[in-house]
DNA sequence: CAGAATCCTCGCCGATACTG
DNA sequence: CAGTATCGGCGAGGATTCTG
């Protein structure tokens, strides 16, 4: 727990760094909260998210068994995701994440804007 | 809960990508672990980490009032690096999602090559 | 509706050189 | 020792276009 090793063999850093990409929070965060959804309907709900960043999010946490995909052979296609067991489990930690960000923003807001101060124009 | 603002106007975004950056959570979980630490014992002990972006990372952690910099007026100069009590606060639920990361790695790499034999050349 | 493919930009980050 | 300054690549991610 001392040393830590470079990102390719580390897998800690590995998986820590997946989650803290742009969007993969958030995404689990919404299906957490809604349960199952449709593509459209995570867009909808992630308002500023493109397209393409939806489709290679959702890829990644599936590819990471986190989130599961489910086609339905219709027309127009209809398609669900939903979290696994697995990406269940890490719910709590990232719910425990956000509530103390909640906690604390204010004060970092707060130092933010001292130190702001400090550095003259 | 069940819908997110954009970045600029979303604390809890604000909050979570800054902790989502390359460096910030292994330099806090390097300084919970070591107490106070001195600059160049951190760039040590995180072996693949630049000068400048130790040096970036740990302003920025700063400045959110999460690590505490204290200068002594010697010669040469020494400069030591702590958590403050609001960047302890954080360090629990960092080390729930390390926890978490280790318990799961397995799977999640066993997910990654099961999925990567789907896609072929 | 749910994507795949392409192009392009922006800023993170590393390497290097210099300083108090 | 602990930075700052500058340059440059490279990859994440946005906009757009096209499809089953």
């Amino acid at each position: 727990m001392k040393d830590f090793h470079p990102t390719g063999t580390c897998p800690i850093r590995d998986i820590l760094c997946r989650l803290g990409d742009k969007w993969s929070m958030l995404v689990m965060i919404t299906l957490n909260t809604n349960g199952t959804m449709r593509f459209s309907d995570i867009q909808k709900t992630i308002s500023d998210i493109s397209q393409r960043m939806l489709t290679v999010t959702l890829r990644t946490l599936e590819t990471d068994g986190l989130v599961s995909r489910t086609v339905y052979a219709e027309v127009p296609p209809r398609v669900e995701y939903q979290l696994t067991e697995t990406g269940k489990t890490l719910m709590p930690h990232i719910e425990n994440l956000v509530g103390w960000a909640l906690e604390h923003m204010t004060d970092i807001f707060d130092n933010r804007k001292k130190t702001e101060r400090q550095q003259p124009a």
